[in-house]
RNA sequence: GGUCGAGUGGCCGAGCGGCUAGGCAGAGGUCUGCAAAACCUCGUACAGCGGUUCGAAUCCGCUCUCGACCU
């Protein structure tokens, strides 16, 4: 059996059932579990981010969940940093270490790295951010289009936050933010395997009805009433709360927000998929089907 | 049986002779430091048949379906 160390990846749609699928597999290989879920590390969030019960929590080493606080700014590089140092603890200990959660550039983050770029000071985005809000869209266009025609070209032009982060490097680092595009998948001590979580549409979408019932049921009102004051926090730009936040602003009625949340959970998870359908070296499953996907392991760890 | 009203894309809904409303739901997509975020694209449907007209979802006739009222 060698010394290579498996990584093994699981993605999916929010609600597909990655969560109990994980438990299991931790449980047969030994393994710990690694969250890349961008929401799930927050420990001020809890039912809105459906993490893994305490029970769930308790029955297999997790790593990540509740490790950080809405109030820290945290981004995918130094999620990058943490779980490339957390992986090389863990595979000293054991070969195979689980992976899992809905966040595709998180992953993509872990397994194939993201391009070496500098610290930017923080202030920078501020300043980009105060200007666009004064300036509008088009200046951040026309900045963009000076700064680094070539990125220009192949962003989408509508979009804010890619301008905002092209201006941010460039004006950073001095150089435009193509320099640094070379998108270069780096070689991991470890490899990976990549298993995809999915069901027929409707089902998940039935799924996703069911879950945000429960957790409405579950005080998910009240965790976001708690947490209103602070709801300008980027953590909590997040699906599930937003729209309770409009909610407590009287935006809509009770109705609606439920309407909303379920529609717009069904809406992310086509996002995801669509962002996962891309990635060829994913395998595809239905959950149901645990013994096709542990055969499948065993051909590909041994 | 009679009288009147209505029938528009999955749903709601405007149009009432020529200029493919809109909303909701849905689908597809983009993606390298805010990512559960941000952004992009997509529906020629007017109950059926016939007629009038250069031209009909819009006017006329018949048929069908639904609703209301009358006997």
């Amino acid at each position: 059996m060698g010394t290579q160390k498996f990584l093994i990846l699981i993605v999916g749609p929010t609600a597909v059932g990655k969560t109990s699928f994980c438990l299991n597999l931790a449980n047969r290989y030994q393994a710990g579990i690694v969250s890349c879920d961008s929401r799930q590390f927050y420990r001020e969030m809890d039912l809105g981010t459906a993490k893994p019960s305490p029970m769930e929590l308790a029955s297999a080493p997790h790593y990540f969940i509740n490790s950080r606080s809405i109030e820290e700014d945290y981004d995918v590089k130094q999620f990058e940093k943490d779980a490339i140092e957390l992986l090389e603890k863990l595979f000293a200990q054991n070969r195979v270490v689980i992976m899992t959660g809905g966040s595709g550039l998180f992953a993509a983050a872990v397994t194939d790295g993201l391009d070496e770029m500098q610290e930017l000071d923080p202030q920078i985005r501020r300043e980009i951010i105060a200007e666009y809000e004064l300036k509008g869209l088009t200046f951040l266009q026309e900045e963009v289009k000076n700064c680094d025609p070539e990125y220009f070209k192949l962003v989408d032009q509508q979009n804010p936050q890619r301008l905002m982060r092209a201006l941010e490097v460039y004006r950073g680092t001095g150089k435009p933010f193509s320099d640094f595009r070379v998108k270069q998948k780096i070689n991991r001590p470890f490899e990976v395997i990549k298993i995809g979580l999915e069901r027929p549409r409707e089902e998940l979408y039935a799924r996703i009805e069911r879950r945000m019932d429960a957790m409405i049921e579950a005080g998910l009102f009240d965790e976001a009433d708690a947490l209103f004051s602070k709801r300008h926090l980027n953590a909590l730009q997040t699906l599930g709360y937003t729209e309770i936040f409009n909610f407590l602003e009287g935006k809509y009625d009770r109705e609606e927000v439920i309407r909303l949340l379920k529609r717009n959970s069904r809406r992310y998870a086509k996002r995801q998929l669509t962002w996962f359908k891309r990635d060829a070296d994913i395998r595809w499953f239905n959950p149901e089907n645990e013994a096709d996907i542990l055969t499948y392991l065993k051909d590909q760890i041994g």
